[in-house]
Formats: structure tokens, C-alpha cells, sequence
DNA sequence: TAGGTAACAGGTGTCAAACTTTGTAACCTG
DNA sequence: CAGGTTACAAAGTTTGACACCTGTTACCTA
């Protein structure tokens, strides 16, 4: 008995990101999934083709829920480069520090991903350096910046600022003094970064 | 029967450091460094109060291996304190990839305690910070660096730097524009210190 | 008495059998 | 014919009996 409302991708995501919360990135199958919709599993495999896709999608969508915010920063004309650079770091340490707090399940399946090198962690990073490009950009610009290459000084900022946002030290963004500790490093990167 | 020449730790040091790579650190026992060297396992409690015990007294020998090579760097006045901050980063990054391409086993038993925050662990990050503080220190008393307190700029930079000597980062050593990347972020961190 | 032994309780790891899960295929149905 | 079904093989996971390891104790001996 096929159900009164159609299934469709967007019903499965909503299904799968509640029971990956319920029984973590370990024990949630795709038979439960379908379950919770009341439908066969092989109905999922219409959707996606495959429990990793799946997984991938979910994250993906999570991952795209806060881009907004973060992009708003990095756009903001209105505050100069290097204050929307410091900024715009800890708003990413701060959404972060929120998604493991608010959803430690899904943040565990998203250090998952990442660990495996799949694309939807490589296309976040890409997204933030992108956004992290167009400050620099916008700095070099108007002359706050000394860079000929945007690009590339955004992934070395991004890389010196590792510890804020990479994954692996998710477990000492719970440390009290990391805003601060990111303070400094931001006041160092900036002092290397401004014409004066 | 007692052993001919009497069980000292560093033998059992030794042993088990031998078992380690062998066995890896999964499936090396007690047992088997006790059965390397003669004697029962109850004999190794002598000398070690527990296996955990007997893991970070391998370990904390391993680290120190290296140390003098470094130390070496950092305190070498004869090289001006830019030049020394920039080829301390790079020793401490190809020391770390050595030990991983020489010994994956133990390098893998030190990721396990660094995980779980032994003072083995932060023992050796407070050695690597001491001689990072000793190079700014020297920048900062020769006028090249402007900085007034040179553990809490020594801090900076190693956060900075993380990518190129935190374990978790391990997998990332192996890439081979890796040094590169570190030249660049010196670059950016030496403008920032330097007065100008 | 420092440094060894053998024996043991309790915890952890291993292995094969039984069960789940994944992904596919062949088949309905509005 | 898009979107569902049931049935199934292959791969992965759980289970439970059993072996092995850890850490301790009581004891031995140069």
C-alpha cells in the first residue's frame, strides 16, 4: 500500500537527520529510516543511491543551514576587512561550537565524513575559503590588505586558524578560553596582513 | 630461576619499545615483553607499576630522542631569531615526519595518549613551547620581534602553526606541498612579529 | 630485602554461528 | 512510468562460549 502522501527526498532527509540523532551515526540504518516513514527500505534506494549518499545529503543540507549567516558576514560592505576578518572567525568557531552542542550526532557523522576525504566536507571547506577569499579581496581592494593574491593569503589564514574550526580540535572549542586564544591569533595574522 | 644479568627498566624499556613495533600498539602485551625477556609478566610489574605506565615511560624515551636535535635549533644564537623561528617550524614538522615513517606503531601508541591528555603528551608540548619562547624571547631582545611576553606570543604561533605538529594533523604531513604551506604561514607570522 | 616466581580473579579480546543490513532485481499499480 | 512492493544474495554485525591479559597476592631465594 503505497502511502497518501508521495514520498520524496526532502520527507527521507527530514527522516534520516531525526533517527540519526536518535540512535547516533553508528546505529542508524537505512531499515530504520523506512520505518519511521512507513515504508519499505527498498523505497529509500529510489531517492538515493545509497546509504553513503544518503548520509552525504543529510550532512550536506545541515552543513548549508548556517551558510547564510556566515556568508552575511563575509559580504558585510559596511564593516572594514579586517574587523569583518576577525569577525567572521568566530562566528565560524561560534556556529560550530553550536552544532556540537545543539546535535552531537550529527556533528559526529559530519567528523565522519570528513575523516573519509568525501566531497561534502570538501565543499564546505571550499565554501568558507571562498567566503574568507572575498574578505581579503575586499581588503586588498581598499588597501587594508598588503596580498597579491587573495586566494591564496585566505588559505594560509585559514590554515593558521586551524585549531577554530578544522574538525579535529572540535574537542577544545569547549575550552574557556578559546575565544580569546583566537583573538590573538587573529591580532597577529592581521598585524602580518595590514599595510602600516 | 632469576635471570644471569638482573631485569633493569631501561631493558624493559627496550623490549617493550621492540614488542611495540612488532606487535603494534593493539596487540603488544605485557606478556609478550615479559616472554622477550625471560621472566615472568609479574616481574615487569616490578619495575612498572602498570601497563599504562610502562606505554608512557616508552613513549616519553621515544619523544626525547629528538629533543636535542631541536633544542639545538632553538638555542642557536649564531642564527638570527627570524631564520631560526622559520627552520625550528620546519625541523619540528620533519622530526614528526620521520618518526611516523620510521615507527607507525609507536607514533600511533603517542596518538593514543596524546588523545587521552597524558602528561606525557603535554609534557612534550610544554618542551616544544619552552624552546618556541627561548627563539622569540632572543627576537624580542635583539629588537626583531615586537612582542612583550614571549610564552604568550610562543602560544600564538604554535596554535598557528598546529596544522604542522598536532597528531591530529598527521594524515596531512604526508601531502607534498606541505612544507610550502608552512613557509607560508611563517611568512605571514614573521611579518606580523617583526617590527617594521 | 630487592627482585624474582606461580596462581588467580576479573576484565577484555577472539572466533564462529546466527542474525541484520545493504543493495539489487523482478514485479505490481494509480 | 514514477514510485512503490516483496524476495534475495553478499557483506557486516551481534552474540556467547572460551582463551588470554592485567594487575594482585602470597610466597621464595640470593
Amino acid at each position: 500500500m503505497p502511502p497518501r502522501t508521495p514520498l520524496d527526498a526532502d520527507a527521507v532527509l527530514a527522516a534520516t537527520e531525526d533517527i540519526l540523532r536518535r540512535h547516533g551515526p553508528d546505529k542508524a540504518t537505512v531499515v530504520d529510516v523506512a520505518r519511521a516513514l512507513g515504508v519499505s527500505h527498498a523505497a529509500v534506494y529510489k531517492h538515493f543511491a545509497s546509504k553513503q549518499a544518503l548520509r552525504e545529503a543529510v550532512t550536506r543540507r545541515w552543513l548549508d543551514r548556517n551558510r547564510d549567516t556566515l556568508a552575511g558576514i563575509a559580504a558585510d560592505r559596511a564593516v572594514p576587512p579586517a574587523q569583518r576578518l576577525r569577525s567572521w572567525l568566530h562566528a565560524v568557531l561560534t556556529v560550530k561550537q553550536a552544532k556540537i552542542r545543539e546535535d552531537p550526532e550529527l556533528f559526529a557523522a559530519y567528523g565522519i565524513l570528513a575523516a573519509a576525504h568525501s566531497s561534502v566536507a570538501t565543499g564546505h571547506v571550499a565554501d568558507l575559503l571562498g567566503q574568507l577569499t572575498a574578505i581579503i579581496a575586499d581588503g586588498a581592494a581598499d588597501g587594508t590588505f598588503r596580498t597579491d593574491d587573495a586566494a591564496a593569503t585566505a588559505r594560509v589564514v585559514f590554515t593558521a586558524t586551524a585549531r577554530f574550526h578544522h574538525v579535529a580540535h572540535a574537542a577544545e572549542w569547549q575550552n574557556p578560553g578559546i575565544e580569546d586564544e583566537l583573538d590573538e591569533v587573529c591580532s597577529l595574522l592581521l598585524e602580518g596582513l595590514q599595510n602600516n
